[in-house]
DNA sequence: TGAGCTATTGCATTCGAATGCAATATTAGG
DNA sequence: CCTAATATTGCATTCGAATGCAATAGCTCA
């Protein structure tokens, strides 16, 4: 039995002390969690060697960190990442801003499983409109966390505060041309000329776009992305009808198409899968359309869903789990050394030759 | 000017103090949090009237009061969330564990959005499969979380002790015959049976069956449900085949059947949605055939997915929604008040008749 | 055996906010 | 204008782990 050791906190209150001795024990009062204190009192060591125990290259001689892991074990000890993250400034934990969460599982999945490997932790805040994020800038801030990965659009006076607050921030598919911001996106202006010229060269020639809700700053690039390379082209009939970026939305741009004056265009360029997937649906199961031989339609991004047989969807797959992989490790450097200038890193989008458009000769 | 309060920590050391009048201000060093001394020494008060003015019915005057906010805007003060946490041992944050997040964006979805509603963050933690919730149970206790929502199987054992550690713990669609854990679930067996009722007063006398992954228990739980339903009927042409809930392992476990011996059954029962989807999909177009007409194919979820009219599939439709509302307002009860009993609270699946199975008359 | 090192250990303080208690300030009542 | 009661305020301590520094133990080598 080991000796209780004389190392109680400070000048530890008499009475405590002896209530301590009384009850002759080391086992914390019920209910209370176990600190390195009752760990130190079980083992006859003091605190600091606990914490030492705890620690990488921590000074402590291989018979005491003995004695400490057996009475860690016995009393199922485990370091307060709370108290720890007060004094050393780490809490170990990453905010992950993300908005339309149902539509790109994937993304945080590989967030979380990228951020855990290096013994991070994901505290999510999770938004239904990009919008919303004032809400929680806030919030953030109180948890103390050590970097965020945002997934959704912040005003430059926002991202100027994470700069000034020296909390390393990396954007997800937000690019901002003016700040010097971290950021990992694939381009989506490229993707989409690419895709329209394939489509223009297929003999295309009359257009209709379906946007994403209007403070969705990607949205705003697909589109205009593709509404200029159109215009580049000499090709004028293009409508634009605006969507919520859902299955739903998708189906209702295409019938406001069909009902619309002047029929239905040869293509539709939809912001994103889903979209793509509804207009596809409401075509065929609707309008008794067939695709690609009636209507071509394309979406933006590559979702598992675009690849089931039933669409086979042309679309730009973004590389999600590379950019993913990318944006943790510029976080997680920048976690380490806050001058690190500001980065961005460019990814290419790859067309998935799907058949839910006419491409032409290479298909 | 607000003038210098004298208002330091304690008995400060002199050298400290004096460089902080030396330079005359309250503005804390460059890079340094914000902390409510600051603001105290800003305002001109103690650190104490800081605090009181955060907290809901703190006792102070509105002159003051008015001080202090004045100095928190000038300054940018934000409460420290993780010192609050290891003095009042509230975190406000509660551990999200989920299995197949990328398959169930909509339940982490309206998790979120009901704890953050309540003031409560997520700590997310993602497993890809059940049987890695060992590595991430010691995380959740290090970080002091005040509860959590366990969409994930856990052992007997790793119950027990978030029991005595006395941190509430409530499960979402797992449930334990023999163990007073708090619940929320969905009757898979219940939903299962009816529709295998459905299926077999159909007409349909050969089956498959396609599971999820054999940590699943919510898979053996819907399969066990089926097959003996099925022995109850007096049917014995059942096949099982083995899946892993994705899409991929649908298609795999129909080109299974159909490569087999005894050809294809009048009707697949798949443990989730995904899988009945690949399932359909494998069958409509690679194997020409027609759905439901040749083949009748049932999943169980009710995802979103599978009311696109692709599919229109024919699947027990858990209330996720109410579901999740059940787990966060039973996990907030339980924090407030950790003694209250284990509870297991059930929603019956609403079968959704699609038409991806003959189901006879009703329809 | 003893001087000179190095490896362990403990002490005391720190991180930032919350809070019981005592000390003031304010107000009401007479 | 004074007393009693109430409302504000500040002081000092607490939460649990980490860490600089000083004290001690243990070891090496002459």
């Amino acid at each position: 039995m080991p000796k209780a050791a004389n190392t109680g906190k400070k000048a530890a209150k008499p009475a405590k002390q002896t209530t301590a001795k009384a009850t002759a024990d080391f086992t914390p009062e019920a209910g209370r969690r176990v600190t390195s204190y009752d760990v130190a009192r079980y083992a006859g060591v003091s605190q600091s060697a606990v914490s030492r125990c705890f620690k990488e290259g921590g000074s402590v001689s291989p018979k005491t960190r003995d004695k400490i892991m057996k009475a860690v074990r016995k009393l199922g000890y485990q370091p307060n990442a709370i108290a720890r993250g007060l004094i050393t400034r780490r809490s170990n934990m990453v905010a992950v801003i993300i908005a339309n969460l149902r539509f790109y599982p994937e993304t945080l999945a590989y967030l979380t499983s990228g951020l855990n490997a290096s013994g991070n932790h994901v505290l999510l805040f999770s938004l239904d409109h990009e919008s919303e994020v004032d809400r929680i800038i806030d919030q953030i801030w109180q948890y103390g966390v050590d970097g965020v990965i945002a997934g959704a659009h912040l005003s430059k006076k926002q991202i100027e505060l994470f700069d000034q607050r020296k909390i390393p921030l990396v954007f997800i598919n937000r690019l901002y041309r003016d700040i010097a911001a971290n950021s990992v996106c694939c381009d989506q202006v490229e993707g989409e000329r690419i895709l329209v010229d394939r489509l223009v060269a297929a003999g295309h020639r009359s257009f209709a776009v379906v946007t994403g809700p209007s403070d969705s700053v990607v949205s705003q690039q697909r589109i205009s992305g593709a509404v200029e390379r159109l215009a580049d082209l000499g090709i004028n009939d293009v409508r634009v009808i605006e969507g919520e970026y859902d299955y739903d939305s998708g189906r209702r741009a295409l019938r406001e198409l069909a009902d619309g004056a002047g029929g239905l265009p040869q293509a539709v360029v939809c912001a994103n899968d889903m979209m793509a997937i509804g207009c596809m649906d409401e075509a065929r199961h609707q309008l008794g359309l067939r695709v690609p031989e009636d209507l071509s339609v394309v979406g933006f991004d590559g979702v598992m869903q675009a690849a089931w047989s039933s669409y086979d969807l042309v679309t730009v797959r973004q590389p999600m789990q590379n950019m993913v992989e990318a944006a943790v490790s510029m976080l997680l450097s920048r976690i380490e050394r806050p001058d690190l200038a500001p980065e961005k890193r460019m990814f290419s989008g790859e067309i998935v030759e799907g058949c839910s458009a006419r491409l032409g000769t290479s298909r």
